[in-house]
RNA sequence: GUGAGCGUAGCUCAGCUGGUAGAGCUCUGGAUUGUGGCUCCAGCGGCCGGGGGUUCGAAUCCCCUCGCUCACCCCA
């Protein structure tokens, strides 16, 4: 019988070669700021034990009321696909005592995350992040330090982005805070939408949150969280702001800034890029003191942040990404058999002097096989003949300038290794420095 | 889960009020018997998402179905 030839899932997608440059200029530029602030990666299981995220993240949020990948293993534990990965950071560094050098602990981590949504522009089912946690301390200063890290990342690829913050309070000022809220959303309760009368008895923070029209006016009058914070809570915030200033770094308080996770308190900021669509969320992150308690652990101040590493890719200007693509240094041309073996050779030889070489096996005319060196974009072509095994010179062509000259093999190895690094690696591998 | 739009060659799409398929790009070959990119010429390539209906005749009209996209919700 005829079958459908099977596809991704929904919401998942394969990264194609054509792609990977622009992901790898990312990632590494990423390592390489976050080692400049001296963060260090940890890798956790995109398979935790579901109660993880269930405890950490909040039974009332959208993500483990209705998103997460969940199922019972063959022993009958449910285990869930990581949906966001700061409860697995902060499980880990309890379990391995991490707290026990004393002082800060900065780890960052990369990889894909799953949430069962439906898909649409720049949200997928499955998809990346890069995120950073700073554990055991609650110095605002962290805080500022973090924020201007990923702008310095941000710059580097030359993505714009929009800083936005707030203070969501923590466990003295916020219950207050919702109690005045949802007192004052009563008064006006049949002028707001059918989730916003929900939210209002089950999430009322995210009645702010509403981006529905009919709602803006009213929800423009509802008292303001930084109106109503405890003094720590507002010192706290004042001292953030002081020290972004300082820093140089321009950001915009929004008062309605309130995160899909239950466990933020006090600071919580995102970075919106215009270029993104409806999906305008970059980088999200806030201050999580407290988590830890929750998942049954010692008392641990956290702060840190989540970058989405798919919409950095699709607004990555495009000639970064040019730069950064591997081109071949020397592509083989053969035109016999007996070419082909001295092709061969030649190639292990390049190879071993760390030379990128390409040649087609079962390839076609000389026409063809320039065209193809010239598709593959190799810097040069080293044509091999009859004239060239007789004489055991070779005919190598730099392809930008057409210039075309007869080498031996010592002549060749000389000529490429005496090439500007700049032209053989690209300005993204490591080192380049 | 809700709403809207779209499904025609590998890709981007055209095909008006029904007459059994086209362009550009890509690819292959030639102009250039051992030389790429530009140009010109030729060629390969499509159960027009799937099923049913109306009709002498359907890519085109109607119904159903599947898929994709965008938006709402929420978030990276």
């Amino acid at each position: 019988m005829e079958q459908k030839p099977l596809t991704t899932l929904p919401g998942t997608r394969d990264i194609l070669p054509v792609e990977i440059p622009r992901w790898h200029l990312v990632e590494d530029r990423a390592r390489q700021v976050l080692a400049l602030y001296g963060f260090q990666e940890i890798r956790t299981p995109l398979l935790e034990a579901t109660e993880l995220f269930a405890r950490g993240i909040g039974g009332d949020t959208d993500i483990v009321g209705k998103e997460m990948y969940t199922f019972t293993d063959q022993g009958g534990t449910s285990i869930t696909l990581r949906p966001e990965v700061t409860a697995s950071v902060v499980r880990a560094y309890t379990e391995h005592h991490m707290y026990r050098g004393g002082g800060i602990t900065k780890l960052y981590y990369i990889g894909p995350m799953f949430r069962h949504e439906k898909k649409q522009k720049g949200r997928w089912r499955q998809f990346y992040q890069i995120g950073a946690e700073v554990l055991g301390s609650d110095d605002p200063a962290v805080e500022a330090e973090v924020i201007e890290m990923i702008l310095r990342l941000l710059e580097q690829l030359q993505v714009e982005a929009r800083l936005l913050i707030n203070s969501v309070g923590d466990r003295n000022c916020r219950p207050g805070f919702i109690a005045i809220l949802k007192e004052a959303i009563s008064q006006d309760l049949g002028r707001f939408c059918d989730d916003c009368r929900r939210r209002a008895q089950t999430n009322t923070l995210r009645v702010l949150d509403c981006k529905v029209e009919s709602c803006q006016p009213y929800i423009n009058r509802l008292p303001r969280i930084t109106d109503h914070l405890c003094r720590e809570c507002s010192e706290h915030f004042q001292k953030f702001q002081d020290h972004l200033r300082e820093a140089g770094i321009r950001y915009e308080i929004v008062p309605r800034l309130v995160r899909g996770l239950d466990y933020y308190v006090r600071t919580a900021f995102e970075m919106v890029s215009g270029e993104l669509g409806s999906q305008n969320a970059l980088v999200g992150g806030g201050r999580y003191d407290g988590l830890s308690e929750v998942l049954g652990g010692p008392p641990v101040q956290g702060f840190g942040f989540a970058l989405g590493l798919d919409r950095l890719v699709m607004i990555l200007p495009d000639s970064l990404a040019e730069a950064s693509v591997d081109r071949p240094e020397v592509y083989l041309v053969y035109l016999s058999d007996e070419a082909l073996k001295a092709a061969i050779s030649i190639a292990r030889l390049l190879r071993r002097q760390g030379v990128r070489c390409h040649l087609e096996f079962g390839a076609g005319s000389l026409k063809s096989q320039m065209r193809m060196a010239n598709r593959v974009g190799a810097r040069h072509v080293l044509i091999i003949g009859q004239d060239e095994l007789a004489k055991e010179r070779y005919s190598l062509k730099r392809m930008e300038d057409s210039k075309q000259w007869e080498v031996s093999l010592p002549e060749l190895s000389q000529y490429l290794q005496s090439l500007p690094a700049a032209a053989r690696k690209n300005p993204s591998s490591t080192n380049d420095k």
